[in-house]
DNA sequence: TCTCGACATGTCGAGTTTGATATGTCACAC
DNA sequence: GTGTGACATATCAAACTCGACATGTCGAGA
């Protein structure tokens, strides 16, 4: 079975090892876990997937189950396998560049299609999910300094001020967006445009 | 027949209509504009499943047939109808937060498996990789001002300039990463913490 | 005790996406 | 004239992913 997933080869596989490494857990917590820190921005996926991949990385020895608790709970925990495996992935410049994929990006790209004072509503819904994430990734780096002890809140800080530059980049854009449409009577289609059906 | 992709619904599609609308093309034009323009930051398609999805767009009407040209080639325009089901994804607000896939943020995410030295070589790496994109975009939105004579430089400025603020942010990022690797000697796994495979 | 909601895992059909493979045209250089 | 590389479209098996559905446990509070 070859395993390779398209989208940068085993991204998955590699998410979730690097998820056990900082802590064991089961898939239900694994999938918590990829919705809340790592699905925002980086990668996404369900249980659906999730549980038969924590098989798969069992059957191959990169990752070992833990502890078998209550409710048919499984934890899991990376084997030195696992983070061998990891580390080789990560060091390994990326096989292809782009694969992205991240439709709120896509609609910012498609803007020219609105018209002025549409372009204008989605441009400030921009901005404003921007500056929430914003506000909420700054409270959550400043834990991890307090938790760390550390300037830079460990590796997980790393990660959140990742965030915090990307959103802020996001919400000073939409802001320079809104002012250049707001200053330009003339921007986006006119209804007049509009080509007929054919 | 649903026509529902997995991914923030139907985006492929709204894609293909927004290149269309920029300007008309054939599936072998789109199939490259998506590579360099659309593939490095929002979304990613090849041709096998650009050719398809075309014909299908243009069963439902929201694109037509502007010329046969040479060698087979069928340029596509974008309807009126076509326009309209833009316009109405683009308003609606995204049904799902989320749904990113972005293998390099990912391998950002991961950065706490490796050692000190590693992910000194992998922040470096990333820092080099954002600078280079940041210089390229930036000589292209001063084309787009020169091209439109407007400050902004039209739609297509925005999304030249929305590339410019993420891949700055990623360039910072990146160099308050490394300060912050290079300040702290214990950051990283230790060998030594490597855990015995069972 | 019973019910509700969070915990926890599993399955599968339908649909999507890839990478490989195939076919052929055209312009240009050698 | 013939080889090369860009242009141009097409197909399909294999693999991946989703959403929906299914099953059951456990603790807390009514």
């Amino acid at each position: 079975m070859s395993r390779l997933s398209y989208y940068g080869d085993m991204a998955l596989r590699y998410a979730l090892i690097g998820l056990l490494l900082d802590r064991p857990g089961s898939g239900y917590d694994l999938a918590r876990r990829f919705e809340e820190v790592v699905g925002a921005y980086a990668w996404d996926a369900r249980h659906s997937q999730i549980y038969p991949e924590l098989r798969q990385l069992e059957g191959e020895g990169l990752i070992e189950v833990a502890e078998r608790g209550a409710r048919g709970r499984t934890t899991y925990r990376c084997t030195s396998e696992g983070l061998a495996a990891l580390r080789a992935w990560l060091m390994a410049p990326p096989a292809r560049p782009g694969g992205v994929r991240n439709e709120h990006v896509l609609r910012l790209f498609l803007l020219g299609a609105l018209g002025r004072e549409e372009a204008l509503v989605v441009l400030r819904r921009t901005e404003e999910g921007a500056t929430t994430q914003l506000e909420h990734l700054t409270e959550q780096f400043a834990r991890l300094q307090e938790g760390t002890g550390s300037d830079s809140g460990g590796p997980l800080g790393l990660t959140a001020q990742y965030g915090i530059h990307s959103y802020r980049a996001t919400a000073e854009w939409a802001r320079w967006a809104i002012a250049q449409v707001e200053a330009d009577p003339d921007f986006g289609l006119r209804d007049v445009e509009v080509r007929s059906g054919h």
